[in-house]
This record gives C-alpha cells, structure tokens and sequence, in this order.
DNA sequence: AATATAGGCAACCGCCAGGGG
DNA sequence: CCCCCTGGCGGTTGCCTATAT
C-alpha cells in the first residue's frame, strides 16, 4: 500500500516490553486514557509507536485480561465459534470474557488445530478429512502398535491401545462413507434447521445468539463449509441395519423404546467439539500422551457417547457391505 | 553437560474499513 | 466523491523455554 509501518519512524523501540514501559502505559491510560493511540506514546514518555502500545494495552496490560490456561468450557466455545464463524478471532473473543484475539488465536494454532488434525477432522471446515494422507499417521501408529504386539505380547496396554487404533480407523473410514452420502442432503438440512418455525427443532443457545448477531453467516451459500453438528451423533445411529443413518432407536432399562432426547440434530456426525471434549475429559483421567491419549478416547468408554456397539465388526460389515 | 528440536506465545506487519475533512 | 488518518483484524515471525538426544 505503500504506507511505511509507524514504527519504522527514527529510533522507536521494538520488540519486548519491559517492566518500566508497562508501567508508564498502564499508568498513563489509567490517568488519562488512551484517547488517541497514536499520540499516546509522546504523551506518556514511551519511545514506542501508537500502535505498538494498543497492542500491548489490548493484549496484555488491560487490567480486564484473564490469565492461565484455557477451560473445557471456554475451548468448547472456542471450537463451537471458530465451526461457525471460522477464524474470525475478534468475534469469537467477545463470546469469550477476558480473553483476547490474539490469545484465542494462539490457543487455537497450537493445541485445537492440532488436536483436530490428529482427530481426522479437516480444521477449517470441522469435518472430518477425506484425502487418504490424513488417515496415514493413524495407520503408520497403527502398524508402529503392531510392532509393539509382537515384542510385548503381553502388555495390556499395547493390546488396548492397538485395538483402539483399529477402532480409529473404522471410524475415520465410515466417517467417510456418511459424509459422502450427507454431503448430498446436507444443504436441505441445513435450510431445514435454520429456517424451521418448528419449537422442537431447536439449536443451541449460542448459535441462536449467533444467527441473531450474523444472520449472513448463515446464509446457506456456503454449505460445504458447514459444520456437522451433533452432540451425540453416535447415539443416534442404528445398529439396525433396517434403519436408515440417522435414526436410531434407542431402549430404556424396560426394553421401552426410547426417542432421542435431541430430535433437533439431524447430521448423523459428531462434532468436533464434542469429540475434544471428550478427549479432554478422558486425557485428564489417563494420560498416554499426545498420540496415544487422543486415539484412545475414540474407544467408546462409558462417559464418551460413543457406544460401544458402533464398533462391533459386525456392524461395520453391515455398513459396508 | 552440551546441543538440537519443538512448542508456546508476545509482538510485528500488512491490509482493510470507517469516519472526518 | 475522494483522500487521508486511525483503529482494528488476521497472518506470521521470532524469541524464549522446555524437552529430547
């Protein structure tokens, strides 16, 4: 554009903050205010552009700011915001008390980004992968785990572990196979949801709230882009194979047949936040490590929503044949 | 103990939009 | 309507620390 950067001007100070200058700015805001950023630095002694004090203000002095690691709940927002709103940081900041942009963004880049790659699922579009080399680290472990087997074949762990990675690959690859076969009925669906008057078809509060605040968001020209929203996708699958993806029926302890408590949800995928928070919960319980520990929440443990039967060989040959 | 590598995060850069003259 | 200024945003860089070799 032409416009040489504002720090560039002789000798303003770049790089780290220190102590002293923090002190000068919070001191001068604090008195006075910021009014404008780009006479402040002269007015409160600091040898430093208007815009380097803005930041620095914004994103670390503010007294406002909340520190430490990020919540299960704030990621679950992160990860709803980011499916819906994609790397808009600003805005999913101001659904975040005291957390700034650039730290959601930080956050993001280096643990849910990766923890959504490692998961299978594509991190800008929330859905899981389809190109065959984002399932290769999972078979690479896979085959690392067989290894494993066959110099311990009697360590429990690598026994659970291995046949949670099988686990894994199943899922990724029937994964695909409902996508593929959603993504044909996913534009109606979503027209559906979005524009139904129907009380009992319901989204969640902070997409209400969202679709209030950013109706062109929703607009549905970009539906490959959106995300596939389910809280407890798999409870909803049939291990039936007369009943079509998507329904399922479920039994109480009477053997009654139960309806799903959420009819609202009508993608039979999972949704990435729910899955992290899974493995959330689930690492903070045993810790594997990073590879180990994200595969082993695919497992279908009691508390992580996804049934066991779902990975039923039988079932899977169901499915696919 | 020394070095290499990876991860985390603060800060910078370039671009854009909105407002005022 | 145009131009300039300012604030704000998202992407990227580079430093510091922790961990592995």
């Amino acid at each position: 554009m032409g416009r040489s950067p504002c720090c560039d001007e002789n000798g303003l100070k770049k790089g780290p903050w220190t102590s002293e200058e923090d002190e000068k700015l919070v001191q001068y805001i604090q008195k006075h205010g910021h009014g404008s950023w780009r006479a402040l630095p002269k007015l409160a002694g600091l040898n430093r552009c208007g815009k380097s004090c803005r930041l620095r203000w914004t994103n670390y002095l503010r007294p406002d700011i909340k520190r430490g690691k990020f919540s299960q709940d704030e990621e679950q927002t992160i990860l709803h915001l980011h499916s819906v709103l994609g790397n808009k940081w600003s805005a999913i900041a101001t659904h975040l008390p005291g957390r700034t942009d650039n730290e959601i963004k930080n956050f993001w880049n280096t643990h849910l980004k990766k923890k959504l790659i490692q998961m299978g699922f594509d991190p800008m579009t929330h859905q899981p992968r389809t190109d065959l080399f984002s399932s290769l680290p999972h078979l690479l472990a896979l085959a690392n785990l067989g290894d494993l087997m066959e110099h311990h074949p009697f360590d429990e762990n690598a026994v659970r572990l291995q046949a949670e990675a099988v686990q894994l690959v199943k899922l990724q690859y029937l994964q695909y196979l409902l996508q593929s076969a959603a993504n044909i009925t996913d534009r109606e669906t979503n027209i559906n949801l979005l524009n139904s008057s129907n009380p009992a078809i319901k989204q969640k509060p902070v997409l209400n709230s969202l679709q209030a605040e950013n109706p062109a968001t929703f607009s549905l020209g970009n539906d490959t882009t959106q995300p596939l929203h389910h809280p407890s996708l798999l409870s909803h699958l049939s291990s039936d194979p007369q009943v079509p993806f998507g329904f399922q029926t479920s039994f109480n302890s009477q053997g009654d047949i139960n309806p799903p408590e959420d009819s609202s949800w009508l993608s039979p995928f999972p949704t990435t936040s729910s899955l992290l928070s899974t493995i959330i919960e689930e690492t903070s319980i045993s810790n594997l490590g990073d590879a180990t520990s994200s595969t082993s929440s695919y497992g279908g443990g009691a508390s992580s929503g996804w049934p066991e039967l779902f990975f039923d060989d039988h079932i899977m040959q169901e499915i696919l044949s």
